[in-house]
DNA sequence: TATGAATGAGACTTCATTCAT
DNA sequence: CATGAATGAAGTCTCATTCAT
């Protein structure tokens, strides 16, 4: 492997001002998401993404410093499509609410390209990638953060803690749903509702029913 | 990179003979381990595998025919090793107890090689490697659906599904974890069983303050 | 030795667009020729023909999968080169004539590089690259059964081993030849056609002699 | 490739003296026989060989120095089979029947293991094995040398080449003849008389009803 | 002697990246 | 700016041969 470290930035190397560089980027960046979905993180190189993205490889890198940026463009662009989204659940009146909300658009996300969403939920730990995400704000993490503060929601030992479980959890059982291939949106939030109200110790709606369940049992 | 997709058996090449062979078998296998929790994914090489058992090259390749072959016997050592502690769970007189030895195992194992632990976990995911792991016997996720048809265990809509959520949940907190460095077992077992049994539906010990909390709120 | 076998297709990867890249190709087939001559089959690996062409491995792997491929592509150079001049055959008014006009044509093409013609006489029909050569036309043996098409040729008994059988024994005598370090033009083609117009049963000029000489015994 | 040129005799190493070794001995050559028949020259290696013998690579080692010898014994055993048939064609009263008795024998000869003598003619231009095996006598060519000298049998200009072209000639029309799964013995020998005789001018039995058919024509 | 584990040179191949046009 | 040819480090894998047991 041809494991260039040279260059440290992973930023895009110029920004795009005029629409035909920004179709080129956009193309590119679909294209890498193409690739990762259909060959994996084994199958994602430079010159297959250029090529699928009708681009030359030249130019490939004349917006790109490398393939890593590639990853962290993607994520990038993942993560603001769902921010978009996920901001409304601020404007929730309860904590509940807003977790609801934001297990509603996350799941919505992940089950639009799950397999993309699973790589790159993994890519984003490698240490060159998170060092280069850290910056980015309105991250799953951070809207868990702040709904933890809502009054409705039970205090835990350790706020940061029980943030990350959260997320690893609502992670967890979306990418699983995807690599079932499960469509079925309400069925899947409900799940997830139960775990993360378990986890934080709210019995949910959806709970009752189970509840009587185990006093008749 | 020589990303090889040539050969499709993944298992092992030959069955060592004489216990020198045993050994080499064995410290290649350490290598691997060693080489994934310090290079990660990418930073696995049979070269720098061999180089950190301290055998040839050529000794890698009489026992396993590729990168993948290593994961998947890496993998075998690690579930054997868990399976050992694990299958105990089933002779536990209730599902909570069950569940609870689980975790406690599954706590264990994990936090204690947290890197390894989680790079197999996503490699396990991968095609191949599933294909080929898809024989062995005695998973986690056999372990939960043994578990789930416990009597104490509320009946879940589809079994199926929530023994693949539990054994996700499990696994992404305890990957977590890792993640965090976190040493104190204990607190993360009681974490992990707020999510398992809460996702169940079944109030544990442990959320009875949570319930009493919330009553308070 | 690293026997892939892997890639099927022998057919050059990409066709140079610039003429720089015409250079390179050219370049790189004709150091595959060079170093058939002076390391036999043996000696011929992707390295050696990068090195002495003058090119990186990389450049060769851009324009040929492989080893195999460099044969195929060569053979179709010497063929074409054949085929320009063996045509004519066809446009002389006797089989008798088109066939020494093959003679003549088959003893210049193989006593040009005699060693490069009797390697690839030999590696034309290994299965891989008999396979690929199939569909070029052209051939040696495509001419023959034409020209034994002609009026002035005995019938034999079967068409298809006839024409076989002379390509066999044309290749086989000029090889020969070639081993030998023969230079004399007119002998060979003089013994080529005692061996060919023998097996027709056809007295060629030269025959003359020899026939009165076996009455005269 | 760990292309070995240290030892320079390809002699067997010991003449076995044992039963046992000789048993050894001859199933590792029938064994590289097999492997060349079934995988090529390419396909043909020590530690094939060995296992298709059912013996260790080291017992391999120990009788024959290397790869080469291997190919060099194989030739022997070849030729000292077709030697004991071929010999009588010096009992023949004439080179005519002298000559047909070497075309009876070596059509035999080749028609048994087709694949195999070709590769084996092939190899035996090598100069690695043409060394070893120069010293060999009761060759193809030395026979025909000493049928030339008949009386009955044309002088020819050069009778070291008219040797050499007879035996390629012969030996191309067997090699083709294998290539295409023949097995019509007589049919064969009748052709390569016609070309042999041909060759040397002598018309031959066969060929008076192509005598008849071209003073019609 | 026989065995088979071990070796490592060397061949094959890919792909991130640069640069001349 | 775009193109695509060229590069070569780095990785994969084989197999002839040796050697400890």
């Amino acid at each position: 492997m041809a494991t260039a470290k040279k260059r440290t930035s992973l930023k895009p190397r110029k920004v795009p001002q005029q629409s035909r560089a920004e179709q080129t980027v956009a193309s590119i960046l679909e294209a890498a998401a193409r690739v990762l979905e259909s060959k994996g993180l084994a199958g994602l190189n430079t010159n297959a993404v250029a090529l699928r993205a009708g681009v030359s490889i030249g130019s490939l890198y004349q917006y790109f410093p490398g393939k890593d940026a590639l990853i962290v463009a993607l994520s990038l662009r993942e993560r603001a499509e769902f921010v978009a989204e996920a901001l409304d659940a601020l404007e929730q009146p309860s904590g509940r609410l807003a977790l609801q909300h934001l297990i509603t658009v996350s799941v919505n996300q992940q089950l639009r390209r799950p397999v993309l969403a699973r790589l790159l939920d993994f890519e984003e730990t490698r240490a060159p990638i998170a060092r280069e995400l850290a910056a980015s704000k309105g991250t799953l993490i951070d809207l868990i953060r702040q709904i933890l503060a809502y009054d409705d929601i039970p205090p835990q030992p350790d706020m940061e803690i029980a943030t990350d479980d959260l997320g690893a959890i609502l992670r967890a059982l979306v990418d699983a749903a995807g690599d079932r291939g499960e469509v079925d949106h309400a069925a899947l939030e409900q799940r997830v509702g139960r775990a993360l109200f378990g986890y934080l110790g709210m019995a949910n709606s959806q709970n009752v029913s189970n509840r009587s369940h185990r006093r008749n049992a």
